[in-house]
DNA sequence: CGATGCATTGAAAGGAGTCAACTTATGTGG
DNA sequence: CCACATAAGTTGACTCCTTTCAATGCATCG
C-alpha cells in the first residue's frame, strides 16, 4: 500500500481503476526523486537533454519567452502532472519550466515509460488520457485568452485550478491554498498584474471569489461559473470510466 | 509505390525516415475515405461517438463555441494533419470540427492504429512526434493570443500556415493558396473581422504580405518573421533526424 | 534597517471593438 | 442574361477595456 496514495494515482483513478499489479508497474516508473528550488528554471528553451518529471510536490509553471522581453505562461503544474511529457520526442525543448516553489519530482526515464506501456495497455491508456487532459486544458487556456474579458478569464483561471487541485485531494468547493503571485497570474493570463489586481479586487467585490494571502475561497461557485462559462466536460472528470 | 506520396507521409518524413514496409503499414491504417461537404460539422462538442481521420484534401478547422455565441477557432488543419486524435480518448468530443472547404478524409479506426503501433514502434513514434507537433502549435497560438498584438498575431499566423504547408507541398518561400475569410481569420486570431481587414492592409502597405482573392504573398520574409517574432524550432522540420 | 518583492490605487493613453454604411463578388432563379 | 439575394471585403467615427506610467504601502529578510 505504501506510495499508493500519491497525487498522480488519485488523478489517474479519476480515468481507470487501477489494480494493484498497475499500481506497482506505475511505482516503478519512477525513477530517482529530485529537489529543484524556487525560480531556477528546470528546462529551458533549446536545451537538448529531454527529461520528464512526475511532479511529486510544489508547484512549477511552463512558459515561452519573447523577443519583446515578455513572457506567456502556457499552464501551471501541481502535484501529480506530469513535466516535460509532449516535447520528449523533439530535438530541443520547446518551452521553459521553472519552479514556482521548491518542488519534489521523480524522474521518469523513457525507457521505463515504454516499458511499462508494454506490460499494461491499461497503464498506457491511463497515461495518455491525462496527456489528452493536460492539452484540453491547454485549449481551454487558448479560448480564455482569445475571447474571454479580463474578469471571466480570471474566474475561469480560478475555478479550472480548483477542480484540478481537488481532484488530487487539494482543493474543495470553498477554496485552495494557491501559491501564485499577482505576476504570475498575469503573465497566464495575458494580462498586466496592476489590472490583474483590479479585476481580483471586483470579483472579490462582487462577492464571487477572494485571493488574498495565498488563499483563494469561493464566495458563490455558481456565480463564478455562469460569470466563467464554465464547463468541466473537457477536464473529463466523470469518475472511472473502464472499471 | 502508389499512394506513398501523400502529404501525411511527407510530413512524418520530416520525423523519421519511413521504409517501404512501414509505408506500407501507415497504407493499412486509412480505413473508408469519405468526402464532407464544406460548412456542416463533421464532429461536434459533446459527441459521444469518437471518430480519428486523416485528412487527405481541403481545409478543416477545430473549435470551441462560448455562451456568448462567440467562438475561438484553436487550429486549422491541412492534408496530411490528423483531425479528433487528442479526444480519442475522451467520454465526448470537446470540441468541434468544421469543413473550410469540402475535404476528403480517410476514418482511422482506434484499432487500425493500436495495430500499426504494435508492429512498428518507429511508426508509432512517428505518429507521436505529428501528435506532438499539433500540440506545439496550440502553445505557439496561445503564446500569439496572450501577448502579440494584432500585427504580430497576424504574420505569425501567415507564417506558421506558410511552413506547414511547405512541409506538405502546397506552399513556397514566396507564398500559398488559402481559402480562409477574413471572419475565419477573426475567430482564429481572437479579433473582430473588421479589425483584420485593417491589419491585412497595414500589412500589405508596409510591403510585408499581401493576401488577397485566397492567394498570401510574402514580399518581405525577412521582415514579416522579425515583426512577428517568428521561430519555427517548435515546428521541429530540421529533416529526419532518425535515419 | 535599508533592500527587495509583492500588492494597491490613480490618472492618462492607446489598441481593438462596436456600429454603420457601402462596395465588390458570387450565385440562383425567372 | 438580367435581377435580386447573399456572403465577403472595406472604410470611418466613436467607445471602452486594458495598458502604461507613477507613486505608495506593506511585508520579509539578510
Amino acid at each position: 500500500m505504501r506510495g499508493h496514495d500519491t497525487p498522480l494515482v488519485r488523478k489517474l483513478n479519476a480515468f481507470v481503476a487501477l489494480s494493484e499489479t498497475e499500481l506497482e508497474l506505475l511505482g516503478r516508473m519512477h525513477g530517482r526523486r529530485r529537489s529543484f528550488p524556487r525560480g531556477r528554471d528546470i528546462v529551458h528553451e533549446g536545451q537538448v537533454k529531454r527529461s520528464a518529471y512526475v511532479l511529486a510536490s510544489g508547484w512549477v509553471c511552463s512558459y515561452k519567452t519573447l523577443a519583446g522581453g515578455g513572457r506567456q505562461i502556457v499552464d501551471f503544474q501541481v502535484p501529480g502532472d506530469f513535466l516535460g511529457l509532449r516535447s520528449l520526442l523533439f530535438r530541443t525543448a520547446d518551452h521553459n519550466i521553472e519552479p514556482v516553489t521548491r518542488v519534489e519530482a521523480s524522474e521518469v526515464l523513457i525507457a521505463d515509460l515504454l516499458d511499462g506501456f508494454a506490460h499494461s495497455p491499461r497503464l498506457a491508456t491511463a497515461i495518455l488520457w491525462a496527456a489528452s487532459r493536460d492539452e484540453a486544458m491547454v485549449v481551454e487556456h487558448l479560448v480564455s485568452l482569445g475571447r474571454r474579458n479580463a474578469q471571466e478569464r480570471t474566474a475561469h483561471f480560478l475555478l479550472e485550478l480548483g477542480a484540478r487541485l481537488t481532484l488530487v485531494g487539494m482543493g474543495t468547493a470553498d477554496g485552495y491554498a494557491c501559491p501564485l503571485s499577482q505576476y504570475l497570474l498575469a503573465d497566464a493570463l495575458g494580462l498586466t498584474a496592476v489590472h490583474i489586481n483590479r479585476v481580483l479586487r471586483e470579483l472579490r467585490e462582487a462577492g464571487l471569489v477572494s485571493f488574498q494571502k495565498g488563499q483563494v475561497e469561493f464566495h458563490d461557485l455558481a456565480g463564478l461559473v455562469a460569470l466563467a462559462d464554465f464547463d468541466l466536460a473537457y477536464l473529463d472528470h466523470a469518475g472511472p470510466l473502464l472499471k
